[in-house]
RNA sequence: GGGGUCGUAGUUAAGUUGGUUAUAACGCCGGCCUGUCACGCCGGAGGCCGCGGGUUCGAGUCCCGUCGACCCCGCCA
């Protein structure tokens, strides 16, 4: 009834003194598309005010909407009653506007709108609805860079601005192209449960209580792991979703809580056939967003190699300035951090800074801070000048291998020699990262260069000391190299796996590996992993169950989504890629999630707070 | 859990050696303005200096604690 009467009312479409409603008007064109082509149209408009010029006279208002900006221009003399509307407007007021595609004047054309060719003349404002101030501008071209807490907050309002705008835009359609991609190629989309089970080894679970189970817990998933290889087991031979992931460990810039995984299984493959059908995949999505062809096949490195030469195992291969083994060259000095580090059984490698020899001496000392946070004890300097080498420590260093450096390291007049002396794991750790800082710091790294790579070979194990057991470098599933399975039995920390990860531009973006599909290959690597027979039953049962009923051979990869999105939109926060992300303390400063709840939802979970 | 950077008006920042009424730009409000497009001109309002404690005659400034944002280590494919 309140209803018929506002119709009955609404022959003149108010809401109330200073709203219309927006009757039966319907956009005809968006606000980003209208060109000189359309001149003489009448059109109707509906979006945003982004920025309002009043002269006065002329009123132009820029109108915004998901497509674009276009200019609508309130003149008095043409309609005097949608002018003085439009002296009220302000930002963010949600407007419709009927009016008539115009020509601009010549030398008014803006050349950097898409529609800055044309304008329209207004007829009729509607005014849909009023915006407090925003607390900061939409127009980003306006002002400084606006604090991300703020944004955070707000995140409705970020989301209007442009730079956020394209990045939420080209995930949907990268995320559709993937999509159409995999259907393609044959691949069927299956949806596995959030609800599900904690899983051994790995992340930290987020946990779900059950209230109609007092005490028991959901988890949610890490990955869709286990239900992919189960779906393998199926018979379902090609599955993929784009799926949502969650890990209760602490954030990164590139590290989410929740992500986006697109998660891939097949059977009856070998690892060249799904590298093959992932390159495919990448170079579709860079042909699409990028307009560059990607070169196939995709180079690959074996892990020994990647950390050898790069220190890391996602090494960046834009720029060169590799990781020079030492070792034997100056273990012999008689440099103490040198001939005792090797006494010990540690490793000393460098990289040679082609034309580094002018770096000042607080410039070097910063670099020692920097790789004292990978555990660097130090970080010795050589410079080649004109006169020679110069060094605290060139005095140690004899001159027959002072040349046998220069060759093996090229290392010459202008250059800077850095040293790291120690363990092996953390000598290449610390330099990797030293490599990729410099690269950066340098600029070292060409733009608009994409380097795709497959590291190979990873161990299937590492052995932890402290707690004298070996752990799983993947997971638990993934299978030895065939020509490696009696060193399941002799030297378990020799096994290489059938593991993989791909690399873009020192970025990790994927992994995946073959999966076991033998119970007695799986029962070894338990053992070797200290995982019991109950135990096992107790946590994956179902797994084991199902790979005794006719596992077929498998394999798979999840690549993350959001990682590639960061690559693909020049992004240099995860944040920047997700519609609505958390903050480094995992809260979502729009909704205050996380937050307590009373106490009758606890007690009906049979949950009791520690206090 | 640890290291670092930061927190002042709606926003972005300045604020000296601890010293009178805490500045500026943009935004906001009011007025003027018919070709602007980050319009222009004139005027105005706006502050829990993150929060709590301490030192001091006096704290935005120094000290301690705490909260929050960001980057990193640990952690995490």
């Amino acid at each position: 009834m309140n209803r018929a009467w506002f119709l009955w009312e609404g022959s003149v479409n108010k809401v109330s003194n200073e709203l219309d409603i927006m009757g039966h008007w319907q956009r005809t064109h968006n606000c980003g598309t209208l060109n000189e082509d359309d001149v003489g149209t009448k059109v109707i408009l509906m979006g945003w005010v982004l920025r309002r010029r009043d002269h006065g006279g002329l009123i132009f208002v820029d109108l915004r909407d998901r497509y674009g900006v276009t200019q609508v221009v309130f003149n008095p003399e043409r309609e005097s009653e949608a002018h003085r509307k439009a002296e009220n407007l302000r930002s963010e007021y949600v407007i419709a506007v009927l009016g008539v595609v115009s020509p601009r004047p010549d030398g008014m054309t803006n050349p950097d709108l898409i529609t800055g060719k044309i304008e329209v003349f207004v007829d009729e404002l509607r005014v849909l609805n009023k915006s407090l101030t925003p607390p900061f501008a939409i127009d980003e071209r306006e002002g400084e860079e606006v604090g991300e807490d703020v944004r955070l907050k707000y995140r409705y309002l970020d989301l209007r601005r442009e730079t956020l705008k394209e990045n939420i835009i080209q995930r949907s359609l990268v995320t559709k192209k993937i999509r159409d991609f995999f259907y393609e190629e044959g691949y069927l989309e299956i949806e596995t449960p959030f609800l599900t089970k904690s899983t051994p080894e790995g992340a930290r679970d987020y946990l779900v209580p059950s209230r109609v189970n007092p005490g028991h817990f959901y988890a949610l998933p890490q990955s869709p792991q286990l239900f992919k290889q189960i779906l393998m087991v199926s018979g379902y031979d090609r599955y993929f979703q784009i799926v949502h992931c969650f890990r209760d460990e602490d954030l990164r810039a590139d590290r989410q809580p929740e992500f986006t995984q697109i998660d891939v299984e097949m059977s009856f493959i070998t690892r060249d056939v799904l590298f093959d059908v992932m390159e495919r995949m990448m170079a579709e999505i860079f042909r699409f967003a990028m307009d560059i062809e990607i070169p196939r096949p995709f180079p690959r490195l074996t892990y020994t190699e990647a950390i050898h030469r790069y220190g890391l195992d996602r090494p960046d291969t834009r720029f060169g300035m590799e990781l020079v083994d030492l070792t034997e060259l100056l273990g012999n000095s008689e440099a103490r951090i040198f001939s005792d580090t090797v006494a010990g059984g540690g490793r000393i490698k460098g990289i040679n800074v082609k034309g580094g020899e002018g770096l000042s001496r607080k410039e070097l000392d910063d670099l020692a801070d920097y790789v004292s946070v990978y555990g660097a004890k130090g970080l010795a300097w050589f410079k080649y000048s004109e006169e020679g080498w110069k060094s605290p420590l060139a005095k140690f260093i004899g001159n027959d291998v002072k040349s046998d450096i220069s060759r093996l390291a090229s290392f010459e007049p202008g250059d800077l020699l850095l040293v790291i002396a120690g363990e092996s794991a953390l000598v290449n750790e610390s330099l990797g990262q030293l490599r990729i800082h410099l690269g950066d710091r340098l600029s070292l790294i060409p733009e608009g260069r994409y380097d795709f790579l497959w590291v190979i070979d990873f161990p299937l194990f590492e052995y932890d000391e402290e707690d004298g057991r070996y752990y799983s470098v993947h997971h638990p599933f993934t299978a030895p190299l065939e020509e490696d399975l009696d060193l399941l039995h002799q030297e378990p920390g020799k096994v290489r796996a059938r593991a993989y990860d791909m690399v873009l531009n020192g970025s990790e973006i994927g992994g995946g590996s073959i999966r076991i599909h033998q119970e007695s290959v799986q029962r070894r690597v338990f053992e070797l992993l200290t995982i019991g027979p109950e135990e096992a039953r107790e946590k994956f049962g179902f797994l084991l169950d199902a790979l005794q009923y006719g596992a077929p051979p498998h394999g798979g990869i999840a690549f993350g989504l959001d990682r590639i999105m960061m690559i693909l939109s020049g992004a240099g926060s995860i944040r920047d890629v997700i519609p609505f992300p958390k903050t480094q303390k995992a809260a979502c400063l729009m909704t205050e999630a996380p937050n307590p709840v009373e106490s009758d939802q606890l007690l009906e979970l049979g949950l009791k707070l520690r206090k």
